[in-house]
DNA sequence: ACTTACGGGACTCCCCGTTCTT
DNA sequence: AAGAACGGGGAGTCCCGTAAGT
């Protein structure tokens, strides 16, 4: 009990700490420019040391690329009804996701598409990321369809959904007024009836 | 003519240069890891200063990346056939590009996909540079299909295009006995009749 | 004849692609800062090569530093009537020499110095340079006090007047909206009557 | 206790370490030069890394220019009698700033200013330093005469001032046999009849 | 657990020679 | 003979990791 509470309360200001950083790294990223801050003016922002901030983050991309979203979208998929179509759960599951989120949260994560998508390392290694999170889909959806996760074509329809939310995330950093959350899903709901063009 | 062979001269002492450090730097690479090779020693092996490397290469990273099948595909995309399909003309200039190599080009060609792959910054700016590429073909699909290059559609078909390599070149460089031109041709050929799963 | 008119057209053109550069550079310096602007850049602008620009200038800072004043001051400054002190004979030469200046250049000179006194290392090696200059006030100081320019008394003097000089300098630089002329001029009233203070 | 020494044996390691690179960088510009020893040799010698060095000093020039005579010298100055004209407690506090120095701190402070005025960027760079150190005493004298430390008189006099020891430093590097103390004395010496010549 | 100190590699820019071209 | 290309090399900054305290 008490250990758990103790652990608690430290989970709790890491989480609190982690969070400031990113508060102060993201601003500063806004105000001066990804490459004009550096990790030492995070850490003095945030009051920390730079030491600290590497404990939080593996690199300094990893402010701006870390999320939570990974277990959601997966516990989202599965939920989705058995008779729905891969590319329907996947599209479902997407929107569930983005619906459970408030709209300051919402706010945050248009942000964090347009900072990352202007600098090309955050791009690139955003992909990346989302290849490592499509192979977690690539388990579930392997399931599914009763399939091995690394079957080739399970690979393939990942690539697919990798492929889409790229495209939503570019086209979303070059019409900044657009719906994000829509243009996602149309990108899905095309996908249902075939490729596009 | 004089003229002509001079520049040719130049021209190709550069390329030899360029060559010289880029098979350096892939021969260490594959003996000591690309993360235990230091540009300095590439530069000391290819017996060029560090900065000469940096005039050649932007990044270390580039010194695997770089390649100049764009041009070549985007000229393969360009002479399908009208009456091909988008996708189907994707596939047959991915096809006619892959043809038009030596067995030794395309040798190197796998070991650079099997690096790239293995190496998560390789990965992550391969990708990016792979949205570049496609921003390319995105302007003859939009010729061919008679819509803007930067139409959503055309954006999304893009999208999984790219979705498709990534996919074929991840799964190859776990699978590094397939056949690539094969895989990657195959993920195409399943995207003509709709999406896979 | 001819020999010299090809010469002096040389000289016209060395001199406008001096002109050039330091017109581009100054331009860029104020738009996107001194450190910000790389000499490529202003090659670029200017269309020379690099190289060029170093044949022109030997150092990034001597784009802002490089004026022909020194002459001007030098025969100002042995014009005076031997009548007067020699600190009102540095006084004058100054004054005449400035009013020599059109309004354009006037403009140019400030603009210079608003540029080289936010910038440490213009600062730095413009101030180097006055001692060089000042060096040749030197000589006409001791031709006019019948003393040696290298005489204790007359380099102290050197001193002062550069550093009365350098102080009107940061001052305008502080009060963009005085007029420098004069400032450097009550300056130079000053001393005729003592230390100020 | 126990945290005042330990910290005070961290402060002294590092400034062991400062004075060790120091100590080795100016032998080897004697030996070798300033421009034909590179930072990475000081390094070397010091037993440091060559990013070590930068953390103790941001620049090379910083390890021949840095001092910390700016507080004693202030402190000097505001000891002084208020009796005294400026130009004499300026005089007065250099003078005891000086006598405070043991005589091996001389010799290395004369050492310097051989380094310092052979070599243009320092000699630059030094009276950029002094400028500021100066605008350290401009509060002192403000407070003295009851003026602003901003206001033109003052700046004025400030200025002269670092003239003067310029001045002093220069003449006394052409004639090394001289005393570099007695030098700058005589300079403020004459000050204080006003301007020599 | 959190910091300080340090190492080291990537990368940029300045500046300068040498060579080659025109 | 003038100028551009090419290359060398040093200074400096930033990221990131590790070891040693505290």
């Amino acid at each position: 009990m008490e250990k758990e509470q103790k652990m608690g309360l430290r989970e709790r200001k890491k989480a609190k700490t982690m969070a400031s950083i990113q508060m102060h790294a993201m601003r500063m990223f806004r105000e001066f420019g990804y490459h004009a801050t550096t990790v030492e003016q995070i850490a003095d922002a945030a009051e920390i040391s730079p030491s600290t901030f590497f404990r939080y983050f593996t690199t300094k991309e990893d402010v701006v690329i870390t999320d939570n979203y990974d277990p959601i979208l997966v516990a989202a998929f599965e939920e989705q009804p058995s008779d729905l179509t891969p590319i329907q759960a996947v599209r479902c599951a997407m929107r569930s996701g983005i619906e459970g989120m408030s709209n300051e949260e919402l706010e945050t994560v248009r942000e964090r598409i347009q900072i990352i998508m202007t600098v090309p390392e955050l791009r690139a290694s955003t992909v990346n990321n989302m290849i490592q999170t499509m192979d977690l889909i690539a388990g579930a959806i392997g399931k599914r369809v009763g399939k091995d996760p690394g079957d080739v074509d399970v690979r393939t329809f990942v690539g697919i959904v990798v492929g889409v939310c790229i495209s939503a995330m570019l086209y979303f950093s070059e019409h900044p007024n657009e719906n994000f959350a829509q243009l996602l899903d149309e990108g899905f709901a095309k996908l249902e009836s075939g490729i596009p063009l």
